[in-house]
DNA sequence: CGCCGTGTTGACTATTCTCAACCCAGGTGG
DNA sequence: CCACCTGGGTTGAGAATAGTCAACACGGCG
């Protein structure tokens, strides 16, 4: 059970053991989290970034009537990194949603890792990029894809990020998120993303009850929901061909076809 | 009249006369672009990134569909690195919106630049920590607000960005965009768009002829929006005070409310 | 045992989308 | 110089997607 930072870093760039050995080194104190709390006041200061271990956590940012927007997940593996809090006023927060642990890593470890690594450091510099192009997807997905799309799209993802990191089993993971939470990511209301969901489960594509979700026809899935897993460089891709997004040909009623 | 790029980062971080010579240095040969082209082929390898001078340049996605999201402008003075693209093929493209005249800025120099004067390496974080402030800023647009809410939105803030690099004249300035592209920077259809647009014009708030924007009620606008440029760390907010977002204190016909 | 957080449902409403037509201004070519 | 064409912008009518409100079910936990 190799950690699942270096799961992570190792599905775009091979590294040598010194590497991965350097790589622990430098994690930090873990804190465990209970879930749904803010991280923020508690996290490392300015010093040291956050290394999500286990659990699940999110970005989010609220409006001043009470509407909120999750703007990212980070699982195992995954760093969040909270620079723009030092400089000023934060203008979002970080939260668990499942219960979590997180390490600190010193930024000062950090640094010296990629001086004398440069493998970590592209590793690294990847990871945030990858970060980018998930919030980019999101984007696209609240602001094209209909609600059926979104909530398969968002599947997908998870499915793909957890499995790259070791924790599915077979087509099924866990996803400990309320409907209100997946409502809030997806910019739709907690009654209409259970009804989508029903539908998800009548085509017969998923199973989610609970934290357990089960992917019944993932190759479905992916087209339901125009799915590319490019956008996430997983799996060793690094001369990949250019490479055809699933194209869709049709396979679905329909009501849950597209619109504008 | 200051370069934009210049006056974009000193409205965070004061230069000295030899920093701002060095960056103006570093800028390398311009190429100019038509309305609506898109600037990937063209553009200038992995080995630069592009300044853009004159115009407005985006960064869109394309679904296999034909749905296309617009996930970003850039004005004078933005940067647009593209690091993905090289690394493997684009996830995304960038085209210009209006006729663009955009500089090439060799990496090298850039790297020469940080090295030397820290104060210009600061000055480049933040603005890439701005720009992904921006796009989260973007999702909970899409994801949160009413159509009358996002539009609202978005003309603050390119308001205040174009203000930024004095592109601005009073409370008016050019905005050479089609409510097509409104409606795929908006998540909305180009119908509903327009139909947002009048109302805007009803209320007063703006008048938007063509290219040319005029803000009439600049505060109560961004209270329509619930704007806070906060986000956009302009204006000298070094120590700035935790200070509030404004309060939506109920200036509105009830049908633009908000919703869930 | 009762409470609370989640999930589910129904009935109704509202926002937004689609389609299709029409208008207008600017630019082109005859 | 004018007729035409085209790309935006605007409208109307009808439909669909998504939201609200309110009630209820269910399971775990104190």
């Amino acid at each position: 059970v190799t950690h699942p930072l270096i799961r992570k870093l190792e599905s775009f760039t091979r590294l040598r053991e010194i590497e991965r050995e350097a790589l622990l080194d430098a994690i930090g104190p873990v804190q465990r989290f209970g879930a749904r709390v803010d991280i923020i006041p508690q996290a490392p200061g300015a010093d040291s970034i956050s290394l999500i271990q286990e659990g699940l956590v999110c970005r989010y940012k609220l409006l001043p009537d009470g509407r909120r927007q999750i703007l990212a997940y980070f699982v195992p593996g995954d760093m969040c990194d909270l620079p723009v809090s030092i400089l000023k006023q934060m203008d979002h927060g970080i939260a668990t949603l499942a219960p979590a642990s997180v390490a600190a890593i010193a930024r000062e470890r950090i640094l010296n890792l990629t001086e004398t690594y440069p493998r970590i450091m592209r590793a690294l510099r990847w990871a945030t990029l990858i970060e980018e192009a998930v919030t980019r997807e999101w984007l696209v997905n609240v602001g094209q894809r209909t609600a059926f799309e979104r909530l398969a799209h968002l599947i997908c993802e998870m499915f793909f990020r957890l499995r790259a990191v070791g924790l599915t089993d077979g087509e099924a993971c866990e996803l400990p998120l309320t409907q209100a939470e997946l409502a809030d990511t997806l910019g739709l209301s907690t009654v209409h993303v259970n009804r989508t969901l029903q539908d998800l489960r009548g085509e017969g594509l998923i199973t989610l009850r609970g934290k357990n979700l089960i992917i019944h026809d993932l190759a479905a899935l992916q087209r339901a929901a125009m799915f590319s897993p490019n956008y996430l460089h997983l799996g060793s891709d690094y001369d990949e061909q250019p490479g055809e997004g699933p194209e869709r040909s049709d396979p679905l009623p329909s009501r849950m076809r597209p619109s504008r």
